[in-house]
Parts: C-alpha cells; structure tokens; sequence
DNA sequence: CCCATATGAGACATCTTCGTCTCACAATGG
DNA sequence: CCATTGTGAGACGAAGATGTCTCATATGGG
C-alpha cells in the first residue's frame, strides 16, 4: 500500500463499468448483479469492489445522470436566445444520456418514502426556469404549469428511449420527435403560408387551428 | 387487529382484490404478494387462492388494463366527429384507468424478450388508426408517425399520473394538461422559428388559450 | 344440530439474490 | 526471481419473497 498509482486506473475502469450497467439497466431495469458485471465484461465481485452494493450502483448511475443531465443543461444555454430554441437544444443534449435517464425516471417513481435526490430538483428548477421564461416572453402558452412541461419532457424523453428500444421507431427521428411533440403538439396548427378562407371567429373552438379540415370519412 | 370489515359478506370477490392491487402496485410496483394481500384486506393464503402467483396477479391486472383501456376506447367513439375531439373524449375516458395503465407501462418496459400482450397491439392499432384518420383529415401534422403519438399518449399519461401522485400536479387539471399537451405542445403560437410573423398579430390572439386561465394558486 | 365451505394465521421448504469470504492466477515492477 | 496488486471463480451464509401445506374458526345451509 505504499506509492500505487492505481487512482487513475481505477477511475477508467469505474467508469466504464458505469456506462455499461446504464446501458445494460436501460434495457433491464431489474438486471442482477451478476449480469450487471457480466454486461461490463468482469466478475461479480470485481464490481462489487467499485460499488458496495446494488443500491451504491444505483446511486452512482443518479450521479451520472444528474452530472450528464448538468452538463447538457450546459451545453443548451438555455438563457440564449429563444425558449422554444432552448429547448431544442437541451433535448439534443439530452439525447446521448436518454436511455439513463429514462432508466431513472422510472426508478424514482418508486422510491415511495424516500425524497428525490436534490440535484434533481435542482436541474427540475433550471428546466421549470427555462419554460417560464418561455411564457413570460410570450413564446409558450400559459395555461400549462412549468412544472407539467418539465415532467411532460422527461415523460417524452423516456417514451422516445422506449420507442427506439422496441424497435417502433428510428434511432435518428428520435430528437425531433420529441422536440416536435412537446413544443408544437399533434395539432396541425403550424401556420399554412395560404389561408383560404377566413373563417368566422367563432370556430375557434378545437379544430380551429386549421381550416384546411374537413371531409375524410 | 378486527378480522373483516365487511360485515357479513366475506366472500371478497375476485374483481375488489384486482382492483385494490392495482391501486397499489401503481404507487409501489415492488409491493410484496403480503403487502397486496394486506391492502385487499384478505391473507395471502386467500389471494393465492384467487391468483396462482405474482405471475398470474400481473398477468390478471394486465387483462384488466386491457379491458378498461378497450372499454375507453369504446366510451370515446373515436370515430366520431373531429380527431382531436376523439382524442379528448378518448383521454377523459382514460383517466379512472390511467394509474393502472401507468403501472402497466413501465411493467412492460422489463419485459426483455417476452412478446408483448396481443391485446395492447389491438390498442395500439385503433389509437394509431385514430391519429393517422386526424392526419388524413388534415387536423393533425403529418410529420409525426401515428405510432409515436400513440407512444407519446402513454407516456404523457404516465407523467401526469405521477405528477399528481408526487403532489406536484393537481388531480383536477390531470386530463387537460395531458391533452392540452399532447394536442397543442408547449408553445403558444404555432410560428415556427423560421416563421418571422408573416401574418396579423391578431391571429396570436385567436389562436392562443385562454390567457385568463393559468394561476388557479 | 351437523357439515361443507371459505377464510385467516402461520409453519415450512425452496428459490433467488445479495454480501462476504477465500483461493488461485496473471501482470507488473523492483 | 520475487513481491505486490488486481482479478476471476467459486463457496458460503443471510435475507427476503414465494409457493405449499396444515389447522382452527366462522358462516351458512340442510
């Protein structure tokens, strides 16, 4: 024990075995130790060397996220420019970290008793921040809850993952679906260049959007 | 502790146990056979004699979710008048169910290899339907695959129910915020960022929500 | 009154996973 | 060459959940 330089190695292989037990509990979220050490290519008690426990994993993979989901806040800049940009960027961020988070997502919707991890709240906070400056400068609509868009994205981020997991979907729409949803809806209200024929006001009720509706049965 | 609060009827049937698990397997979805056992108020000899296993619970409570997910389906005649009216009606019959088809959703997501259920295809086939008849109609966009606004319904209907759950949602505001987003999205005015404001700026009004609405603190 | 049925309580063995431990092997450096 | 270190393999017991069983009880019908 007297001058092993074995810090640094052991920071690699940590890591490593991290993103792999992500990927791997992703896919299988009730994976056993022992396929957990499988996936990352060692033995069970190798990774029980790095981490105590199934429950010190778990806690590792929720730093992770938090540290990743930090970082893409980062990346987003999410003061620049607009919100509705803002957004996009931070899903684009998001995208390589989505499986992990997806697999966290659903994790904490368990811890019944237990309060969520503060970093959560604290990147909950800066998204909430970001949709409420949307609505205060008019770009998002105010009849939805910072809060409610905030988990609406995670929710989306999490069936995108599912998504592409099962095979229902292509790797590569997989940003744009979730921007597009959570920002502009299943409604085509997208504005069309040409409006035919102005209708009256009063058909503003729920297909008023767009009046290029109509016969399809 | 008192042995039954049922007066004289002790004959729990099979259908209040289902339902009783359902409810909490939604909030603890690792929830012992005891710990359902107790929340039906029956012992867990009595719940094996009505469900084989943990298996055959989960494979009962599935059906169940299937079968209330198909009997909304019906309530909400989805070929009915508008698209997005159908969706409306479709997640407002939903909502008694939506706990239990939380529960489901993520339940699935651990099935690794397993096919999934015949009856969610059925489900998922019909919404699909509904969308795509949205799309031809022209009341919905083109640019998202029905499939995903199907997935995206259930994974808007999973982060609603846990919203509320977490006591960070209102149970009341449950079914519009989920089809307030799921048809409008997030931002309040369909222009597109490459969309400068070509049009009237009385159209914002027209086709922004109910600026009056929001607070409700 | 007596019996059949359903239930609750609990004992019991089994299974799986987990955490810890030991031991042998390979690699690496002095 | 030898020592240190990290690793893999596997044994071992603990703990929890499950499935099965027995037995006592109560309820209702004949």
């Amino acid at each position: 024990m007297s001058h092993m330089g074995y810090g640094c190695l052991m920071a690699v292989d940590r890591d490593h075995v991290l993103r792999s037990a992500a990927a791997l509990l992703t896919r299988k979220s009730t994976a056993t130790m022992d396929e957990v050490a499988k996936g990352a290519g060692i033995s069970r008690a190798t990774l029980h060397r790095h981490f105590a426990g199934r429950d010190a994993l778990v806690r590792a993979l929720e730093a992770l996220g938090i540290a990743e989901c930090e970082s893409a806040l980062e990346a987003a800049r999410l003061d620049d420019g607009p919100a509705s940009d803002a957004v996009r960027r931070l899903i684009a961020a998001t995208e390589s970290a989505a499986g992990l988070l997806a697999f966290l997502y659903t994790e904490n919707q368990l811890f019944e008793g237990e309060e969520q991890h503060e970093g959560w709240t604290r990147i909950d906070d800066r998204i909430s921040a970001l949709f409420r400056r949307g609505q205060l400068s008019g770009e998002f609509r105010i009849d939805l809850t910072p809060a409610w868009l905030t988990e609406a994205l995670f929710g989306l981020l999490a069936s995108g993952v599912w998504m592409v997991q099962s095979g229902k979907g292509a790797p590569k729409d997989f940003p744009r679906m979730v921007v597009d949803l959570l920002l502009g809806g299943a409604l085509r209200h997208p504005a069309p260049p040409h409006d035919p024929a102005p209708r009256d006001p009063a058909a503003r009720d729920s297909a008023a959007q767009d009046p290029a509706a109509q016969d399809s049965a």
